[in-house]
DNA sequence: TATTGTTATACTCTATAACTATA
DNA sequence: TATAGTTATAGAGTATAACAATA
């Protein structure tokens, strides 16, 4: 008796993913997945870790912000916000000074060398992301970015 | 002198992303943040810690996988896949059995607890995406679904 | 009283290495 | 020799609690 060639599903290459495939966010989570990892190796190589990269681009974009602002929009708490502030100002990528103000915070803003280091990361996240989203044409593309839009407003301005 | 209205970014109560919004990765890690987030109060209500439920999934939907083909299915090192099998075989959701075919192999399957468990853990997993995809007709949700599969498709299969 | 930043601490998640039993 | 599963252990990453300074 000659064994069968597909004799079941544990010999199989590729494993089912059953009703998980139904579900967009599960689509959404490889290919975050994908980017992200994709993305940590870049960031890693400029010195930064994970995480680190997007606390410098919120610094950039709002000079001056608190680190408990910075912690509340990275989604971090404000203890761990401290640690990456301290790797950011170890790096020389950003630095503390007292808030004229509130004498409480710490007013946050990068500086040229954080800056640099943005310009060459922003560089390679647009690569990294046109790596995987390429198959898309750029009409695909913007109607994919339009209707990510559309989702992201009404989750976090709601 | 009347203070200003907009003084500086500090102040403003939404904080700017900068070049961060001209990316699509972005926005696929704030929404699938959102997702994930959500649906990991769900499984930590009936039990599982985040992460179980899919290597339930996968087991449902696979009978009698090792745990080395699970583990690599979900991302996990092997010896990560024995804390999970332990947890789903303590609440009675899955179980090993040694395969026939190779003795070093735990074979493993579902329990009519856990198939119980996935039923209730996928309707809820369909609320949640809806709520948060809801804002999309059904028509661009399809259409969206399809453009993120075609992204899948490139990524994991070459 | 509440908030900002800080430290210390604990907990979860994941990875690495060494081991055994099988192949 | 290589692989499957296990254990012990160590390292990230993150959260909680308590504190001093300031509002």
């Amino acid at each position: 008796m000659a064994a069968p060639i597909r004799p079941n599903s544990v010999n199989e290459e590729h494993l089912e993913l059953g009703r998980l495939g139904n579900f967009i966010g599960f689509r959404l989570r490889r290919i975050q997945n994908q980017l992200s990892g994709a993305f940590s190796t870049q960031s890693v190589e400029i010195g930064l870790r994970p995480g680190e990269f997007s606390a410098l681009a919120i610094i950039s974009a709002n000079p001056g912000l608190s680190q408990a602002k910075l912690a509340r929009e990275v989604g971090l708490d404000k203890s761990a916000a401290v640690a990456v502030v301290d790797d950011l100002e170890r790096l020389g990528m950003a630095e503390r000074r007292r808030s004229p103000d509130d004498r409480r915070r710490h007013a946050l803003y990068t500086t040229e060398v954080g800056e640099a280091a943005l310009v060459k990361l922003f560089a390679r996240l647009a690569l990294v992301e046109q790596d995987v989203l390429n198959v898309l044409g750029p009409r695909d593309l913007q109607v994919l970015s339009t209707l990510l839009d559309r989702v992201y407003d009404s989750v976090f301005r709601k």
